[in-house]
DNA sequence: TACCAGTACATAGTAACGCTGAATAGTGAC
DNA sequence: GTCACTATTCAGCGTTACTATGTACTGGTA
């Protein structure tokens, strides 16, 4: 990643993989798996699995591990109740600063 | 601040920061009274002069001295040659990660 | 059998960033 | 002489993503 974007996704991260998990469960090799597909070319493996423990704690999302056949069980994640509000909250706040980005962007200062 | 706006301003601030020098120069006092007019409302004082010390270590603003009627002087500081082309490279990773987490939000995964 | 690639998760240590809280210093008004 | 406003600085802290490495299960292959 390159050090603009690592620091970028600092707090916008979680709000990715929360949104990625209101659309459906998944687990964390998957989501590693799909952002990379979809740009985040160098994203580090450990982030999101460090993430995904740190919004478990804090009870954002339910977990369920669930057999694989092609290698160690997976644990699935969901967003619960509390994720739903917590994400709603995330896209009140990427909402405005995309905002007030977007008004720099096009020169009204 | 709000929990995630801090976390959501990590990367971006700096960005925010530049994209208002590169309109005009600056001083400290003077961004974060402009950006708490914008509604960063609880920007921390201290937050900006520290980030206007790191971008001037990296050579990417010109600093200059000027007296001022009301208080002690102000630094005031330029976009240059080398900012400009940070701040390029910002809109291209603020763009591209905008992009991605507008998609998301609206519902295309 | 032994080895490797792919799948899947975990974690200790590090760097960077914004915030907290306090200090310093100059000016003008009351 | 004190207060408010202007203006900058800095040490210490919490949070986050990355680095690097390790563990573990499956299937293929030499």
């Amino acid at each position: 990643m390159g050090k603009q974007m690592t620091e970028m996704l600092k707090g916008t991260l979680e709000g990715i993989v929360l949104a990625i998990l209101g659309v459906q469960p998944a687990y964390g090799y998957e989501i590693t798996a799909r952002l990379r597909e979809r740009g985040f070319e160098d994203l580090a493996e450990g982030t999101i699995y460090a993430l995904l423990i740190r919004i478990e704690q804090r009870g954002l999302v339910d977990v369920e591990k669930v057999p694989s056949e092609k290698g160690p069980p997976r644990k699935v994640y969901s967003l619960n109740r509390r994720g739903q509000e917590y994400l709603e909250e995330f896209w009140r706040t990427w909402s405005f600063l995309s905002e007030r980005i977007g008004q720099l962007h096009e020169g009204e200062v």
